[in-house]
DNA sequence: GATGTTATATAACAATGCTAGACTATCTGT
DNA sequence: ACAGATAGTCTAGCATTGTTATATAACATC
């Protein structure tokens, strides 16, 4: 009456999640094809979909990961602004595929305000927020703003690469000075 | 000896930039297929390979257009850091797969930093320029940066859509203030 | 008009995401 | 042990995409 076991879902959509994210980091999302991660994986593109419903959904949970790494490498450090904003950057840079995926790429993923945002996203603001901590909220979305566009503009080679330093330092300031007047 | 005559190049290119940008903002990106477009100007797939070289030849020139209605729409208000933010995010808020083809979709446009770097793109960061006359290129870079983040992330629903003017008046106030140390 | 050149259309190619149906491996019940 | 039922996997295919080779039709010159 019990048929063929099935086989470690958990597991697998792991693998999944894992060959994806290597072949985007190294060829482009564009590369990352069901035919190809299926080759990789040494099965055909069904097994694929019995993991995940679509291509998107992959995509989806490729970015969740990204966001709870992104929240690990902001609480390993320091709740200091210049570290938190640091780490992010760097993490950016580091992944910037994955980035990609978390952020420009279409994304089926909930979205903040809601009840039902996953998690690791709010993880992942979390880790921002938290190096603001007199701060409130407003402050804390402008500050992760200023991350995202740093990241992004600096990923697309569209800001100097030798000032990133310099821009840090300047949107670091920017953020933690208390208004004057 | 003289052949057919050729039609206007510039006058096709311009329309099929059009067709291009109201079908991507009416449907998104995905929906501009080179059937559908070429359906939708009474034409056929291979005569817009005739204007552009392929799909991302043209994308790449929808969002030209989009770099030059932009510093348009920054120069036609006043210079003030407040005015050229608002203008800033409002461009982005009103063509939002327009401002997703020059910032987010793969593109194939040169860079800031080149001297190939095309002219719309470098009148639009002008434009920002030139709401802080008074700052270096490292703060104008931090103040395009803390913008582009805010249209994105406010895009894509990930901030508190209700606190839109508090952090455009928030971000404003932290680029305009001078150091204090 | 006839001719030759070139813009356009027809039709096809290769690759993609996704899926229906055939096959096969495994567990249960005797 | 062995047969049967169940569910995972594979083969093969569909529809759609960007792009292009070939054939057709339109136009300016002589």
């Amino acid at each position: 009456m019990s048929p063929r076991p099935a086989p470690d879902l958990d597991l697998r959509r792991d693998q999944v999640i894992h060959a994806a994210r290597d072949l985007a980091e190294a060829d482009g999302w564009p590369a990352v094809t069901m035919r190809r991660l299926a080759g990789e994986l040494g099965v055909t593109q069904p097994v694929l979909y019995s993991a995940f419903a679509s291509r998107q959904a992959l995509i989806d949970a490729v970015a969740l990961t990204g966001f709870s790494d992104i929240a690990a490498a902001l609480e390993a450090v320091d709740a200091s602004p210049m570290a938190r904003m640091r780490a992010y950057l760097d993490f950016a840079a580091a992944h910037p595929r994955l980035y990609e995926a978390m952020f420009s790429l279409p994304s089926g993923l909930a979205f903040s305000g809601y009840n039902d945002t996953p998690g690791p996203l709010r993880r992942a603001f979390a880790g921002i927020r938290g190096a603001f901590p007199d701060a409130d909220d407003t402050r804390a979305e402008v500050a992760w703003s200023a991350l995202h566009g740093l990241a992004t503009l600096q990923a697309s080679g569209r800001l100097r690469a030798s000032h990133a330093e310099a821009r840090l330092d300047l949107a670091c300031h920017m953020l933690t000075q208390q208004e004057t007047r």
